[in-house]
DNA sequence: ATTGCATCATAAATCGGTTTAGTATGAGTA
DNA sequence: TACTCATACTAAACCGATTTATGATGCAAT
């Protein structure tokens, strides 16, 4: 119940005033000349009693609060749980905090959270955005708020941002199927007008138009009710019998379609190769194992906070830089060439 | 770069006092005898400019922030991201804000933590706590602070909190593994104090107490670095090759030991029977599916949340409630009666 | 004795709200 | 007329910090 200790207290304490207390807290003693042996007793007291200065009054006074908030589109995804994480830790290292949110793609709901980091006054913004935000990421950017975007951008914007090469990825990965001698390969994915989801479908296109083979999209709404995701990719692959090799445009779209293809019976790769844009645990255990684009997740993490930590830098030079880093395909047994298509 | 409006802004705009417009904004009008067209001409104009009170401010005087701060052991744990998701839902809906943070089961940072949501000013706790914060806890309750416990809770500490029957279910669990006929038992876990590891050990030891067969425990420190986890684990099974199941303490471990289980080229269920705490994707789409103990993240997470609310409400009496909730041992082939088994 | 200049410290304004304790006005009443 | 009372609104204090502008003191130089 003891109420909290306040700068006002330390200094009356001591007969002095708070000012002179602020100063030496803030490590500004020496600017302002206020004698060694003050400084001394005065952190002497304030380690005694414990005093940790008031952040919200602090934050208000100065409109900062070394706080970053960050959107990514389901933090109970792995792709983001791992990144979020990594970038906590990152930015703890730095005196920074991290507040996170799900936007799930759901553009009201981001427009809220943006509003309700803004007015908690955090110092940058950390955004995997959904379509249709654009305008009120204009508005943060116009009012000189730090914004790094990551997984995937926005069109018009000119922001920071680091991403994975979506196209040539999709491209790859496409392509060692049509080396293994797939012939009629679907992609399956989210429908979505985001930026790494086109460029994935785009790389999938070329892979397909310069193997001369015929692409089979088939794109899925965003839902976080499992079943509405399971059911479409169900019938899908019901109807389209001839399919003998998938691409999933995600993680998650790629567990519910391995989920798909085992209450179908099919088996992998007989009668369906697979392979899945992000590698988690997931494919590595699966049985056969399934190959899979891996991004470089802790080293998406790391451009990220650092891009943040030099945007928030006061000394350095403002700048705008656009990441793009390559993935890793990950060969296993999932997608590898079967004697049915060996003898075709 | 336009200046946020303040409140008194409003306030000259009307040529009245800001102590009005305050009035107005929350709902005091009626009690504070404000004229209909007055309350009217404010409402209208502060929806014209879109203003937005600001929330520090607001917090600093108050000491309310709508913030429910909430400390899980590691957000990139499926487990703890799905159960932090759906309390971020059901706390929004409530219109309250969650800041989420990984405790990585680390006391010291989590006492920083506390620390630091404590100077934001949250107006309740969700914590799933490491061992040795009792202290740090007792405080928090001492003044006044609202704290619910998830997952497990500290022996020393009257709080509310919501588990699941953490030693029946592995009693339960250890049962079905002697019923279909296994004879050397393990139980991998992570070493720690905590109450839910320790009800887990409890359980399982009864279990086999009871059906007169010898535990073989083997704990394992708790590591985010993942190598640090299987290398252990790979040297004990390769030692102790008598052992026909093997019971995990969490998904974690059970996806590790999977990964180990692998590696060793061993046969599920055929050369070693498998069970694991939790239940997630990995497991059920092991080949051959993996037996798990499902916990009820549905309605834990309900459950926590409630019990903030209730704990936030001003006008609700005080009381503390410990919650247990019960599990589902969803048994899969890997843990089902195999030939060799039955020969014996 | 006065001025100039460090040196050490502080009073008061400020951030943007909420809350307490009033005030001004007019109607009703003894 | 003077007193109460309800109505409609407000000035000023407050939350806990930072920051700006301003003393007070002592010593050396004029």
């Amino acid at each position: 119940m003891s109420k909290k200790v306040s700068i006002v207290d330390i200094a009356n304490t001591l007969n002095i005033s708070k000012t002179t207390v602020s100063f030496i807290l803030n490590g500004r003693a020496q600017e302002k000349r206020i004698s060694e042996e003050l400084v001394e007793r005065v952190q002497k007291l304030v380690k005694e009693v414990g005093y940790k200065p008031n952040s919200l009054a602090k934050s208000l006074r100065t409109g900062k609060s070394n706080i970053i908030g960050l959107m990514v589109e389901d933090i109970s995804n792995p792709f983001f749980a791992s990144i979020a994480r990594l970038i906590e830790n990152r930015a703890y290292e730095n005196g920074y905090r991290i507040i996170y949110c799900s936007t799930d793609n759901d553009t009201e709901r981001t427009r809220e959270l943006i509003s309700m980091f803004r007015d908690r006054h955090v110092d940058g913004y950390i955004i995997s955005p959904p379509e249709g935000i654009e305008e009120d990421v204009k508005e943060l950017l116009g009012s000189g708020q730090p914004v790094v975007m990551f997984d995937r951008y926005l069109q018009d914007i000119d922001t920071d941002h680091v991403i994975v090469d979506n196209a040539f990825s999709m491209y790859n990965a496409t392509q060692h199927l049509v080396q293994q001698g797939y012939r009629n390969i679907a992609l399956i994915t989210f429908s979505s007008a985001q930026s790494q989801m086109m460029d994935r479908v785009t790389g999938y296109k070329n892979a397909l138009k310069d193997a001369k083979l015929k692409p089979l999209l088939k794109e899925i709404d965003f839902n976080r009710n499992e079943a509405l995701i399971t059911e479409p990719l169900m019938a899908f692959l019901k109807k389209n019998t001839g399919i003998d090799a998938i691409l999933f445009g995600t993680d998650h779209i790629g567990t519910c379609g391995l989920k798909v293809i085992r209450q179908l019976g099919l088996k992998v790769p007989e009668d369906v190769a697979v392979v899945s844009f992000d590698d988690y645990d997931v494919f590595k255990l699966h049985s056969p194992p399934v190959s899979a684009i891996a991004q470089p997740i802790e080293a998406l993490a790391d451009h990220v906070i650092s891009l943040m930590l030099k945007k928030l830098d006061a000394n350095a030079t403002p700048t705008t830089q656009k990441i793009t880093l390559s993935t890793n395909l990950n060969i296993r047994e999932s997608s590898l060439q079967h004697s049915k298509a060996v003898a075709e």
